[in-house]
DNA sequence: GTCTATACACCGATAGAC
DNA sequence: GTCTATCGGTGTATAGAC
């Protein structure tokens, strides 16, 4: 006989409020932009009076900090998914572990803009929050150990480089591709300077 | 007898105190950040109450505006001064004119945000102020074009490649210079992709 | 024309009744 | 746990004094 997992029937229905209330600021910042979410139209959006929502977060910020914490969480999944997928070729890994957050970055802008700062002048991610956004680079750092590249200014440039591409992207051609289809040439750029070996992924010019 | 220049006397006087109402706001963005600029705050630098900047300044957003055409004007006249100083070797030519543009980032960071928007969700440059900006750009364009380079997806490469190092600096060694020293190594590597010639700036490892 | 005084609508946040 | 009421802050608008 095994005992039953105890549920605390309470605490659920509190989760779920949380949840719903996250929910709704996802939702606003995809709609309207990151800016737009305020307490009022998330409250509104869950049937409550804002001053409410601190019973569930102590703060907007705090909301922003679950945000934060949950994109990186699922890029981080993602990451973790596609470890079989990954090419041999170490130019072909490169570049396929860079489009994926490519392809999450342009996926949502709001969850972009957040995950990287920038905009939210006052807000700083929680240890906790932190924690995923630590542990993607903790295993991209890995796999590029993996593919002979150990040192830190590498790991730096390579970042700054596709950062670089995708804030350009919103920047100057939001909705288009002029920048991000650079990425695979990017990454062969990248490839030759630290000695990357393999055939290029792009014929140069 | 030549005829004197007729002085308004008044519109010099309108156009200081639109000065100093801009140069209180660059002092605070300064001290305090681009979001610490209110208006209330300005107003009280320059001993008015915050309706009254609505004299010389029809929203908030139009003293960001200001302020914007001024940051890029500066760099711009920075750009036309050191025309002579320019070396001739290629490579050391484009490392001149992109540190000259991550020095003027580092120098300033509201200003540096300001230019490359990002924050003020709501704040769009006017076409007036925006011309100094293309005007960099077309300057740059053809500077590249003496070197040789004249793709756009070349310029549009190593414009990203810039500025996703000083992103990097300030989003992650704020003060430091872990991103920004790697400036020459970078020129290489995008002068090696692109078929710049001339010796590298630095050794490859 | 320039500035003051007052007010408005919105924001995040708090106090306290139920 | 959710409500109402309210606070101090913001950008912005307007009426009216000088």
């Amino acid at each position: 006989m095994t005992a039953l997992p105890k549920r605390d029937r309470q605490a659920e229905r509190r989760e779920a409020t949380r949840r719903e209330i996250v929910d709704a600021a996802w939702q606003i910042a995809r709609e309207h932009g990151l800016g737009a979410v305020t307490l009022r139209e998330v409250a509104a959006r869950v049937g409550m009076q804002s001053p409410s929502l601190y019973t569930h977060f102590e703060s907007k910020n705090a909301i922003y900090d679950t945000m934060f914490g949950e994109a990186w969480a699922d890029y981080l999944r993602i990451c973790e998914a596609f470890e079989a997928e990954i090419p041999k070729a170490p130019r072909k890994a490169l570049l396929f572990m860079q489009q994926s957050f490519v392809d999450f970055a342009i996926e949502d802008h709001a969850r972009f803009q957040l995950m990287n700062q920038r905009m939210m002048a006052d807000f700083e991610p929680s240890a906790e929050s932190y924690a995923p956004s630590v542990a993607v680079l903790a295993l991209f750092k890995k796999r590029l150990a993996g593919l002979g590249i150990h040192a830190q200014a590498d790991l730096d440039l390579c970042i700054a480089i596709v950062g670089g591409l995708i804030d350009s992207q919103f920047a100057n051609d939001a909705g288009g591709d002029r920048w991000i289809t650079q990425l695979p040439r990017a990454i062969d750029m990248f490839a030759d300077e630290v000695g990357l070996p393999g055939p290029r992924l792009r014929r140069k010019r």
